[in-house]
DNA sequence: TTGGAGTCAATAGG
DNA sequence: CCTATTGACTCCAA
């Protein structure tokens, strides 16, 4: 048994020493009863010396969000264990979030702090020999109670809204999110009732958004009250589908980045073909002309995701020891390394192919020239000029 | 204030 | 049921 060749070149780039670990705090629930051993608290999680999760996300060595998200799914999928259930059990995040997540993860070492905590709970999940048995129990218990509120309260009606849920995972706004509930505008708010409409673009709104996104990434305040205007949407509407767009798009070029790297080198290279473009309109205003390439800075680095052809691929559960942990870099954290001791089964998934799908390759120009803008729009930021003509005043 | 990161939660398809 | 998409909201940092 030959370990993996590993190597995966760590990079030891300036990497942030946060060690700034600001004490808990937060938003433990802080709920009242507390223990049992193994169940039910919101976010579980093994005993692990008592640290909390935040801790060990600060001394967590480098994750292969990729290879984790990857290996979830896998398991999720073959127990026939869905997102919801993962998702508010162990993650403390909600169904939608989940399937974000695991469909595009972002590289580690563009997460934020909280943002990889997802991703340590997944791989402490996916270390725990029983998490599957975990994970269907609490199935199990779920049903029983859906089942026992069907059955015998059918006159009976506490509801409100929030209907389901019931069960026994309570808590579902474990991090932090109390607060908040329904806002309201003050205006006329009569009935406690009032959905919110929930704004759904037509297409043809968003192609033009699009459109207007291509042209200029970060509009000012004036472009976006012409827009909503023309639109006929609320301005807010407006500045949130920028923002969303922004970052959705920011978050595509990340997974591109990725897939890149996990196929250079040997594999038989991407498909130029570029077959189908689907509908993106193509056309673009924005042209411009260079496109040179390039790293503008040297922010990033290239991560040294090189993984080598694994030939096979057995996956058994169980097990899961690593004999020595690789030194990552982290030095200390005796006990986190054994945590995170990967336990082959992911590390492993890696390799294994990547789809090297290029659905969409048209498209990558499109939004590395929107991330060229967003540089630039930075850039003028910083040197304090704005837009040329909108000097009126 | 503005923009980014994370999420929530409604909702569209299966 | 389940999963994917996406407008809106909260928090935070510059």
């Amino acid at each position: 048994a030959p370990e993996s060749p590993l190597s995966s070149a760590e990079e030891s780039v300036k990497s942030q020493q946060e060690e700034q670990m600001c004490q808990a705090s937060i938003q433990e629930p802080s709920e009242t009863s507390e223990s049992q051993p193994g169940t039910p608290l919101p976010l579980p999680l093994p005993g692990h010396a008592g640290l909390s999760i935040q801790e060990m996300v600060a001394m967590s060595p480098e994750l292969d969000t990729y290879a984790i998200t990857k290996k979830v799914k896998e398991v999720l999928t073959d127990n026939n264990l869905g997102q919801r259930l993962f998702g508010e059990s162990i993650l403390g995040l909600t169904q939608g979030s989940v399937s974000d997540l695991l469909a595009r993860p972002k590289p580690w070492h563009k997460l934020s702090l909280k943002g990889r905590e997802p991703f340590v709970r997944m791989q402490l999940w996916l270390n725990d020999p029983r998490n599957v048995e975990k994970l269907m129990d609490m199935k199990r218990m779920e049903k029983k109670a859906y089942m026992k509120r069907r059955h015998s309260s059918i006159g009976e009606s506490h509801s409100l809204e929030s209907g389901l849920s019931g069960s026994d995972l309570t808590q579902s706004a474990s991090p932090q999110n109390l607060s908040q509930q329904q806002q309201q505008q003050p205006q006329q708010q009569q009935q406690p009732h009032l959905k919110k409409p929930r704004v759904v673009l037509a297409p043809e709104e968003k192609e033009a958004l699009k459109r207007a996104y291509q042209q200029k990434p970060y509009p000012s305040p004036k472009t976006i009250e012409e827009l909503a205007s023309q639109l006929n949407l609320k301005t807010s509407t407006v500045i949130n589908w920028f923002h969303n767009y922004r970052s959705r798009i920011r978050r595509e070029l990340f997974i591109e980045e990725i897939q890149a790297a996990a196929s250079e080198g040997g594999s038989p290279s991407a498909r130029p073909g570029k077959s189908g473009g689907e509908g993106d309109n193509s056309c673009d205003g924005t042209e411009s002309d260079s496109t040179a390439e390039g790293r503008p800075s040297g922010s990033e680095e290239r991560k040294g995701l090189l993984e080598s052809p694994n030939r096979s691929q057995r996956d058994e559960e169980g097990e899961a020891e690593l004999p020595s942990a690789s030194g990552t870099s982290r030095p200390r954290g005796g006990i986190i390394d054994s945590l995170f001791g990967i336990p082959e089964s992911v590390s492993t998934a890696t390799a294994t192919a990547t789809p090297c799908r290029n659905p969409k390759d048209s498209s990558l120009r499109k939004k590395k020239a929107a991330n060229l803008n967003n540089i630039i729009h930075r850039l003028e930021k910083a040197a304090n000029r704005d837009e040329p003509h909108e000097w009126e005043f």
